[in-house]
DNA sequence: AAGAACCCCAACCGCTGAGAG
DNA sequence: CCTCTCAGCGGTTGGGGTTCT
């Protein structure tokens, strides 16, 4: 790209004439890690100006931020981090940079950019909203119990998963399971083909008005007993798949990645997952 | 093999709030 | 107060790589 931004006469739009967009050279990169070393941070106008770099002072210190300061960490998420970004999003929405206080290393921009890319997109391809209720639940009651069996396959220590659940935590994990069950309840009532048919349309429509505002009991997603065993059991163990109406077509007929074991891969690596793969996870439990 | 479609992510844009003068 | 500058934030874009057909 290195286009060079086209602007008029005034001496100021000159300046503004000589300024580089796109894609940061090695020369560029190497020139504000130098000047950085040796003045530190901020003051980007300036600090733009002085270090020869025909950039806005702004574009700097996104080039810094996001890229060349050291300890700027580099790849793909590790499943703590996904729960962690998954948690603290449900909790403060797209506060990506008070999201990206608690990842050390993590740059908001990687954390917004893995929201959309990622979490945004499983939401499309169950055709709901990515900010709604009944995802939100998806998310809690699926995607974060499989992040934290990838965990503990890690061998990750009880202690360091039980330090991603605080315990105000857990009493909203209770509330989701609840709010689980009252979802899957409400699937069971489903008795007609063409309630399915249109169910099938729009998953979770019929469940947008649930809030897990309901109190908690003794049920919940996920929790750790003694052994540090992972459990979900009561939550998901409401008839399964026998809660599927006569003439309901097996869901995981139509999970569309049936050959994976995906429980077990857990669905942090695992693409998309469909409806049917959520009603084969139900039947797990 | 090649073109289309899709995906990821670095970089940009516009807006807001804080602080200085 | 008012204005200006700057830093920071969240939303959006588009280039390049990958996968699909």
């Amino acid at each position: 790209m290195s286009s060079l931004r086209k602007t008029s006469t005034s001496s100021s739009e000159d300046e503004a004439e000589q300024l580089r967009r796109g894609p940061w050279t090695l020369e560029e990169d190497s020139l504000l890690i130098r000047y950085v070393d040796r003045h530190g941070e901020g003051r980007w106008n300036l600090l733009a100006k002085h270090a020869g770099l025909r950039r806005t002072g702004k574009s700097c210190r996104l080039r810094w931020l996001n890229y060349l300061k050291p300890d700027v960490k580099r790849g793909n998420l590790t499943p703590q981090e996904q729960f962690l970004i998954l948690e603290l999003h449900s909790k403060w929405g797209n506060r990506w940079s008070k999201i990206a206080q608690h990842l050390p290393g993590r740059t908001d921009n990687e954390i917004k950019n893995y929201w959309r890319t990622r979490v945004q997109k499983q939401a499309r391809h169950l055709k709901v909203d990515a900010n709604s209720v009944a995802f939100r639940n998806v998310i809690r009651c699926y995607w974060m119990p499989s992040l934290l069996q990838k965990m503990e396959a890690q061998n990750e220590t009880p202690q360091q998963r039980q330090a991603l659940i605080r315990p105000e935590q857990n009493s909203d994990l209770e509330q989701c399971g609840n709010s689980c069950v009252s979802s899957f309840g409400s699937m069971d009532n489903i008795s007609k083909e063409s309630e399915f048919a249109e169910y099938q349309t729009s998953p979770f429509s019929v469940f947008d008005n649930n809030d897990c505002n309901i109190p908690a009991s003794k049920e919940y997603c996920y929790s750790y007993d003694n052994t540090t065993r992972f459990h979900d059991v009561d939550t998901f163990n409401l008839a399964a798949t026998s809660a599927l109406p006569e003439g309901f077509p097996n869901p995981v007929d139509n999970c569309h990645l049936a050959d994976n074991d995906w429980v077990s891969e857990g669905f942090a690596d695992h693409g998309l997952w469909s409806m049917g793969e959520l009603w084969e996870l139900r039947s797990f439990h």
